[in-house]
DNA sequence: CTGTTAGCGCCTTCAA
DNA sequence: TTGAAGGCGCTAACAG
């Protein structure tokens, strides 16, 4: 079974078959144009030969490959993977087979990438995009084209909201007592960043919760643990971390210091790249990269099939996930 | 600039430039067959008009289509995303398009991936395959095909030996005092936990350490963390676990038990997945799946070149990284 | 150096 | 329901 061989086409199948070669065509896209009888022994006859057709000159002469592309910044960002995987258990219920490409966070590279893609692909999918608006417009005049996590008008978009989240973080604080909190923000110009920095001020607003933002220059383990200083000087009990990798350093820096979690010092991270496989486990964001990678997918599927351009903006919410930072396992 | 066109080919192309076809075509692949002049030329007049070759013609016509797909598991893993991304920027290099596809740990599936892939690729890589040797031996006969951390003889494979990491992890052990270890082992049918059991057996035979298996049904947190009671009635005082998933399970086993680590128990996992991002860091063995997918791909690309079906037998080898769970702060 | 001429393997009108 | 023929866009001999 599954003996395919080189330089099998419909002309040797057809011979067997003892038809012409737009009926085997024709067994294989539109049975239903031929007799039971007809598909039946053609198929028989392709089965022993073991061919299998030919996808790229169907392609040629169809304009259809049953490729789509999947660019992300990078793939060895614990954000991407399972958004990555979806995505690719979506495709492959469309029979689609998926390129995967990393931009390495660099336009240029990004662009090359989309190039080199766009020939043989019938639609993109640009998670995070580093491209600016102008040549992602540019790019989706030519294909259909959905965007992850970039909200530019008139393309079709799925978007992950964290403000969702992170306004039920600090809820969350509040309700178990804490009166006065940060905010351990990252890199300044992601627009993750400023989405939850800005959810984390209004909540805090609302309820009356003193807040300070405390800067961890990049994203990291080692910035949230030397972070912990001022975040320790402002007299907070809770922290918020831009990202799960940044609360565990904040975790480290508090071990370090005999501060004991959750009970002297709660820690919530946002996107919950871990799961619950840290001890303590961390209370942190719900990310739905997976919905988010399965629903651009879907969209890009649609787009393909009906070429209207619908201006879809598809917006997930997040929710906290309460872990062991910020309750202990008693209560 | 880029403002690639539909339907724009080499004829449009040729008759701007006053040239046949195939000088266009001679001017894409094949310039030092063109004078100077013409190949600029026809360049300028491809340039202006928006025209770019079709990938999928010229696949067509010369059975090239400098694409290569790339097979996984579990793209989620978080073994295997350094994989990928090192695998796509080598492939880059050479201006290869990488498919990646998802086996969901299933035979059948990675088998139809294959199925779907092989059409349009010039060669594949099987990292962890699940498929059987006959399967595997049938799909390399048909294209290139290397292995990752997969031993059949007559196909080029790259495998990361974790036994030299996993000796040198018994013998620091060892050094630091202990004299009765566990092995926390993962799934049985897996490659890699039997050679890492073995590797643990035979180093603790030679340093004179006594030895016990734990086998943990699944590589997981939950499974490390329910193994952690068998673990102690063992009476051991050390475990090296499969994978450091299983690690950070028994970590949380032993807090569950206010048992200190490293202070009264050491823990060691396996492939450096997590870095130093927890508290207590992990001692654990690298992984090397980063020059694993670079291998792999420069071998898949010499492969494709010269047609000599050599046997390859790429070996990376492992080394332990002494973090916090078994050695304190302090020493 | 450059043009002419066949295909690559398949799909798809158009007739029968 | 089936066959014949042309073409998808490009490359690769073979001439000139």
């Amino acid at each position: 079974m599954n003996g395919q061989k080189e330089g099998l086409t419909i002309k040797q199948v057809a011979e067997a078959a003892g038809v012409a070669r737009s009926s085997v065509s024709r067994a294989f896209t539109r049975p239903e144009m031929l007799s039971p009888e007809t598909v039946k022994r053609i198929r028989e006859a392709a089965e022993k030969l073991g061919y299998v057709p030919n996808q790229t000159a169907r392609a040629l002469s169809t304009g259809r490959h049953g490729n789509v592309a999947l660019i992300v910044p990078d793939v060895a960002n614990p954000f991407f993977p399972p958004l990555i995987r979806a995505a690719q258990m979506e495709a492959d219920r469309s029979d689609l087979c998926v390129f995967l490409g990393n931009s390495d966070e660099d336009p240029k590279q990004e662009d090359k990438l989309v190039g080199r893609f766009t020939g043989q692909v019938e639609g993109l999918i640009l998670a995070s995009s580093r491209l600016s608006d102008e040549r992602i417009q540019a790019h989706a005049a030519l294909r259909p084209l959905v965007l992850i996590n970039r909200d530019v008008e008139g393309i079709p978009r799925v978007l992950i909201d964290s403000g969702s989240g992170v306004r039920e973080a600090v809820a969350h604080l509040a309700e178990i007592g804490h009166r006065h909190i940060v905010y351990v923000s990252g890199p300044t110009k992601s627009w993750s960043n400023k989405q939850r920095r800005r959810a984390v001020r209004m909540a805090a607003d609302v309820l009356g919760l003193k807040v300070d933002i405390v800067a961890a220059a990049v994203a990291s383990f080692e910035a949230g643990r030397e972070a912990v200083g001022s975040i320790l000087v402002t007299g907070a009990t809770a922290a918020i971390a831009f990202d799960d990798l940044t609360a565990q350093g904040i975790l480290a820096g508090l071990a370090d210091r005999g501060i004991r979690v959750p009970e002297q010092f709660g820690v919530v991270g946002c996107d919950d790249v871990l799961g619950a496989a840290t001890y303590p486990s961390l209370t942190t964001v719900s990310n739905r990269s997976v919905e988010a990678g399965k629903a651009a997918l879907s969209l890009l599927l649609e787009l393909m099939q009906s070429q209207s351009v619908r201006d879809v903006r598809y917006v997930l919410d997040t929710h906290l996930v309460v872990r062991n930072t910020t309750i202990g396992h008693g209560e």
